[in-house]
RNA sequence: CUGUCUUAUCGCUAUGAAGUGAGGCGCUUGCGCUUCUGCUUCAUGGAGGAAAGUCCGGGCAACACAGAGCAUCGUACUUCCUAACGGGAAGGCCCUGAGUACCCUGAAAUAUAUUUUUAUAUAACUUCAGGACUGCUUCAGGGACAGACAGUACCACAGAAAACAAACUUCCCUGAAGUUCUGCGCAAGCACAUAUUUCAGGGUAAAGGUGAAAAGGUGAGGUAAGAGCUCACCAGUUCCGGGGGUGACUCCGGAAGCUUGGUAAACCUUACGAGUUGAAAGGCCAAAUAGGUUUAGCUACUCCGGUGCAAGCCGGAGAGAGGGUUGCUCGCCCAAUCCUCCGUCAGGAGGUAGCUUUACGGGUAGGCCGAUUGAUCGUUGUGGCAACGCAGCGACAAGAUAAAUGAUAAGAUUCCUUCAUUGCGUAAGGAAACAGAACCCGGCUUACAGGCCU
């Protein structure tokens, strides 16, 4: 029985250069406030099944201190819920968060959201397998 | 100057140690090396005073580099500190304020003289208020503080005028004309003087009160009226001599012409300085694929027909290294098949082309170095007014790279609000700033809750 570790660690992130912009440029994408997700189903070997990227915009938030705090949440909140896709431990996907509020939401709001919002994913990938 | 703290759970990152999984290589066949920056456990470290703005200066790196001039940009009192600076320290000069000394004006009180008194005059001192100029200060604050007689340009409003000193108003003199007063005369008129008006010519820059700024100031002489026109004192400029200081500069004495508005943060002039680009610099390793160079191998053959004297050309059939088509077989499809020389006509050699293969180089993805031990920090001694230097001892203090240093919960601390209270206290709620390393240092500037010190 495989146990469930709250990690995030390197391999877990999206960072080449390449599939940051194939995300961009193949992937799909849906709006959960206050989040835009992209994801993209993908064939590539070489990297771990499921990698994320988080961003958050320059232009809603100015100060460097308040986009390294919301991406410290969102990361976190990710780290706790994403045993949600585990289900379907064989499909690999791309996916980014992208926190478009130009407010300062608390912990909790951003977990359920993020929540809802992979669920919303894990759907989406019942669709594909069948 | 300082820049909230504690605990628990779950995480991130770096380094070290131990264990372990998978792959590869080597052989001694169960060990070593290596890759997956694999996984697990343990230990230790993990944002700032500004990490910010990216405004100066340097280190470092690549490229460039004979010399001189011009252009451009920057800097601008002196000496020192420093790797360097547009930074800092000490000092010079200037400005402003404060205090103080001297001077003037007014008031009060006091004394003396005159006077019946009121009052008036004089005197020094005291107090209060106001004003101007100059000097002084172990006082406070400020100064992009070279040059405005090299040149050009500009100076709003107000004001007569804003920079060659001239026009205007006023003042003064001379002349002409008119009016008035007085005298003479019957009258017309004439004469003299005063005052005044107009015109012409001349003198003057003293007066004009506006302004941020008005052509040295005060007093006396002088003059028709005036003027540095002359004189005394004061201020200022330049030059000379002497003293002090490393120097900026300053003190003393003398002479000259008697005097020069401001803006250089408008252009400009002078002196000094500056090669360009920034870690996305630069260096190294390097998969797959497609090019390039290269090693070795295989293949480039046979027949028929047409035409031509012939070399050859055209057409057809087979063969064909090898490749494609689902892992294999069959089948199917694609496919270079050319030139020169020697020749005993069997063939051989070379080139070229195709395919396979060996190695090399450039180089993409990706990775590593650069990159955190340094103009470092702490402390003691010592030199210096200080900035800072020197010597000894000790310490190692983030190193990420789509970018770590966190999230949640509970509590403490401080502050605010509300209720209650004489007050202490207690209860509830809220807040805890500015802000996130990105190659590294030295500065500057800006932001900042609360607390502490002067």
């Amino acid at each position: 029985m495989q146990v469930n570790r709250f990690t995030f660690r390197k391999n877990e992130r999206l960072c080449r250069k390449k599939y940051i912009r194939e995300l961009f440029d193949e992937g799909s994408s849906f709006f959960l406030y206050p989040f835009k997700i992209l994801y993209l189903i993908h064939t590539h070997t070489d990297v771990s099944n499921r990698q994320l990227l988080i961003s958050v915009s320059k232009k809603h938030h100015k100060k460097a201190v308040d986009r390294n705090l919301l991406k410290r949440r969102i990361r976190e909140a990710y780290r706790i819920n994403k045993h949600i896709l585990d289900i379907y431990p064989d499909k690999n996907i791309f996916f980014a968060y992208i926190y478009i509020d130009s407010e300062l939401l608390p912990f909790k709001k951003i977990e359920s959201k993020l929540k809802q919002a992979l669920i919303r994913l894990k759907d989406i990938l019942g669709t594909e397998m069948a």
